[in-house]
DNA sequence: CCTGGAGTTGTCCTA
DNA sequence: TTAGGACAACTCCAG
């Protein structure tokens, strides 16, 4: 194919899918050359997902909607398949790119990704530019005075706090729609992509939950939570719109998203801690990993309605409320002493907003083993956290149909003897 | 360098 | 019924 004569400036789409506010894109468009707005749904991840994955039917779907609205300026957007590095290496022989932008991401893969096309691209003498757009702060945006990053959450946040008060309000730019290029690639369908279309949606978030957030954020039978995280996760909405939004109302709610950069920067800064214990004191935890016990726990078959009611929800919607991610967690750790990495590993595969550096974090937290982590003797009771939570059994009810009948099998183990056990197997896994 | 206060989300037992 | 301490001491962080 001949190269368009037309020098163009790309801008990469990834984990920030859509046109508002949009950092980067905003970069790119005020760079004078007309902006080739790309996606590639890159191999090396998808590979590892069911063709039905519900997060790449509401990739696609976002990037529709973008296109559509592309559409209207005479653009559209180009979507390519492969590895990153082989997509531009088509697309620098298809077009005369000049500069490519992209927003910043900071997972280990995704550093080492951007490290090797930038590599590949200013070797070409092509400008490569990113930046700062899914969190307010980020790196070493927000560390301790002696240089070094935070490790508890509450002086993280305080100084979080600081800064973003003291900075000035974020503005939110306008696009400018007469600058992308000129052309017309059709959209692939999702099946022609190898894909196939799940049946699990993401739904739209919702702020009207957010009055009585503080009071009922803990009932997963109120469902009063926003459903923000798959959009954060996506970048379908602006992490500083949000914040505008919220303008100093909500405290609560808005310490949620300071956690999501709390461990985002403790990703950063510590990324070995996706494989190995925040604290290594830990490792020495003898984890009975029984494969048996772990598939009931993925199933929702243990016998603790608290537990299971929260995987069925997890395995037909893809989402689990906060509090049972807590004590769904707690349980596989704690009760079965199955290694927190089992269970992260499922959570990442189930979960519409499954982001890294949160799975990670509060795995750890859960495990006992990350830093800031509860205490190891702090075991959850299902018992007991039912009693608080769910007492009318509402939550539990609406996703273990048959809970109270005899087809709803026993608990697979005893609480306090989980418990007991539990302190031991750690008590003896730190010991020097 | 030293010091003291604090640390997301619990549970169980005893008085 | 309810309040308080134990769980086990440790590390982090600011002054």
């Amino acid at each position: 194919m001949d190269k368009t004569s037309v020098p163009v400036v790309v801008f990469w789409f990834r984990r920030d899918l859509r046109l508002h506010d949009n950092a980067g894109l905003n970069s790119a468009l005020k760079s004078g050359l007309p902006v080739l707005p790309l996606f590639i749904f890159d191999k090396t991840i998808t590979d590892e997902l069911e063709k039905d994955d519900p997060r790449i039917s509401f990739i696609y779907d976002s990037l529709a909607k973008i296109n559509k609205a592309l559409r209207k300026t005479g653009s559209s957007l180009l979507l390519m398949q492969g590895t990153p590095i082989s997509s531009f290496v088509e697309l620098t022989s298809r077009y005369q790119v000049k500069r490519v932008y992209f927003n910043r991401d900071y997972e280990p893969y995704a550093i080492q990704r951007d490290h090797e096309i930038k590599y590949y691209l200013t070797g070409k003498g092509i400008d490569v530019y990113n930046y700062k757009d899914q969190v307010i702060f980020e790196q070493n945006d927000v560390i301790k005075n002696d240089g070094t990053p935070y490790t508890i959450y509450t002086p993280y946040k305080n100084k979080w706090l600081q800064k973003f008060i003291s900075q000035k309000p974020v503005l939110i730019q306008d696009l400018d729609e007469d600058q992308f290029f000129n052309h017309n690639e059709p959209l692939p369908d999702l099946n022609f992509l190898g894909f196939r279309r799940s049946g699990i949606k993401v739904v739209n978030y919702n702020f009207s939950v957010l009055p009585t957030y503080e009071e009922t954020r803990n009932l997963p039978a109120e469902d009063s939570t926003t459903y923000l995280s798959p959009h954060l996760r996506f970048g379908t909405v602006s992490i500083r719109q949000i914040l505008n939004y919220l303008g100093n109302q909500y405290e609560i709610f808005r310490n949620e998203l300071i956690w999501r950069e709390f461990f985002m920067q403790i990703l950063f800064h510590f990324p070995w801690t996706v494989i190995r214990n925040f604290r290594s004191k830990y490792d020495g935890i003898k984890w009975r990993n029984n494969e048996d016990e772990f598939s009931k726990w993925c199933e929702g078959e243990t016998g603790y309605p608290m537990v299971d009611s929260g995987m069925r929800q997890l395995n037909l919607t893809g989402y689990m409320h906060n509090r049972m991610r807590m004590i769904t967690a707690s349980f596989l750790c704690k009760h079965l002493l199955i290694d927190w990495r089992w269970g992260e590993a499922y959570f990442a595969k189930k979960l519409l907003d499954y982001e890294l550096s949160s799975n990670i974090g509060n795995w750890q937290w859960a495990a006992g083993t990350g830093c800031d982590a509860a205490p190891y003797f702090r075991i959850f009771n299902p018992l007991e956290q039912q009693r608080k939570y769910d007492k009318n059994y509402q939550y539990i009810k609406k996703w273990i149909p048959e809970f109270g009948t005899n087809k709803y099998p026993d608990p697979i183990i005893q609480h306090s003897f989980a418990r007991k056990r539990a302190l031991e197997v750690y008590k003896k896994g730190i010991e020097k």
